[in-house]
DNA sequence: ACTCTATATTATAGGTATCTAAAATCAAAG
DNA sequence: CTTTGATTTTAGATACCTATAATATAGAGT
């Protein structure tokens, strides 16, 4: 039994926020996904109804075991789709994104394990986000936001959680990719911006982004 | 402003209907796409509404300007998306027909000029379909079924219509591929089957069959 | 020309996903 | 404990694509 494009959309997004330590209440799925709050709560409805989702009213929603295993289905075609652009098509990837938001609804089983055969099995999408096994097992995830890391540390960027292409591109043009080391040479107080120093520069990044770049002990992976 | 899948779909249908030399009438195009003959009335008056078919009651339909040009887009997304499925991906001809129905109507166009580059800008599918070029040009199709042709003349094999899996898993095994030459040593009469021989073998092709296998002279091409 | 049958259309309804506007509920502040 | 403002839900509509059942039309055969 197929579920709906728009049913998935939503338990991957209950799914993302859960995974952010966010609950995941009817605005903020409504954003997520730019639809109103009363589609939400219908929508909310029947899928508490399936049982992908328990659903108490008022009270945000959260995943089944049985919504858990779609939303990680999905979210293993997303990044795995993100990753084949980029590796394979020659997609940048501030590109990746979009595309692969359409195609993940529609692929097969089979090209999902095709892809992941030709990518030799990937754990990372090229944004740092941990790529689900076929078995739903989630790979750890890079936490540590560059705004709350510490001074004169070596770190190294584990992952970049904003999809805005412009700024992907701005962030690839200047160096701060998945995988490359920094330090944080100086943080501005009220939230200022943070200066970090990467490939012998150094780089200003306003809080806002800070907030979306995270980081790992390097020797840790 | 996009189509929905639905509308795409039944311009095809025309399409390959009208491109086949049949007529598309009401019926021809339930038939293909499975659905009730009132839901293609319903569908044939809202797209003369949009001006991409020209639609006389009782009539049947035909592709206008515009419509056609939907209708190309999409094939050639299909033929595109199986080619690639095969060469670059792994399928096998029988496998490629099902995912490419439901990928070409969600990739890009960016995704259709990457996979035409990774492919040399093929003009053939693996069934030999002529893929339409990217300003709507078609290729020449191999039209004179193996039913019709003629004995003991040396021909290739252009295209083959059908897409049963299971048949187009037999048909390789014994090597009847695009591209492959043959003759025909006997036609039985009475609607009866074709001998063939191709690669030094000899192989009997029921009458249904006969009438899905296209040839082309070999220097033709 | 008339009748029959295949084909096509109209009328009506159902499922999905969305919306706006109105009503209900919650939670925090006084 | 009550008021207030934000959040959520309900109610009622719309768009899209499909269906079944009933009606209309066209074209072939007599």
């Amino acid at each position: 039994m197929r579920l709906s494009q728009a049913l998935e959309d939503y338990l991957k997004v209950i799914y993302v926020l859960e995974a952010d330590g966010e609950k995941a209440t009817t605005t903020a799925i409504a954003q997520a996904l730019d639809v109103s709050n009363a589609s939400v709560t219908n929508m909310l409805k029947k899928l508490a109804g399936m049982n992908l989702i328990v659903h108490e009213s008022y009270k945000g929603a959260e995943l089944s075991p049985a919504g858990k295993k779609v939303a990680l289905e999905i979210l293993r075609h997303h990044r795995l789709l993100e990753l084949y652009l980029k590796e394979v098509m020659g997609y940048s990837w501030d590109e990746v994104h979009d595309e692969a938001e359409k195609l993940e609804h529609h692929i097969s089983e089979q090209f999902e394990d095709r892809i992941a055969e030709l990518l030799n099995h990937p754990t990372y999408d090229p944004h740092g986000d941990p790529i689900p096994s076929k078995d739903g097992v989630m790979p750890e995830k890079a936490t540590l936001a560059l705004h709350d890391a510490e001074l004169n540390t070596l770190y190294m960027v584990g992952r970049v959680k904003d999809q805005n292409p412009e700024l992907l591109r701005y962030l690839e043009k200047k160096g701060v990719l998945p995988g490359v080391e920094l330090t944080i040479v100086e943080k501005a107080p009220f939230d200022g911006p943070v200066a970090i120093s990467l490939a012998g520069q150094v780089l200003s990044i306003g809080f806002a982004i800070a907030q979306d770049i995270f980081l790992i002990q390097p020797n840790q992976q």
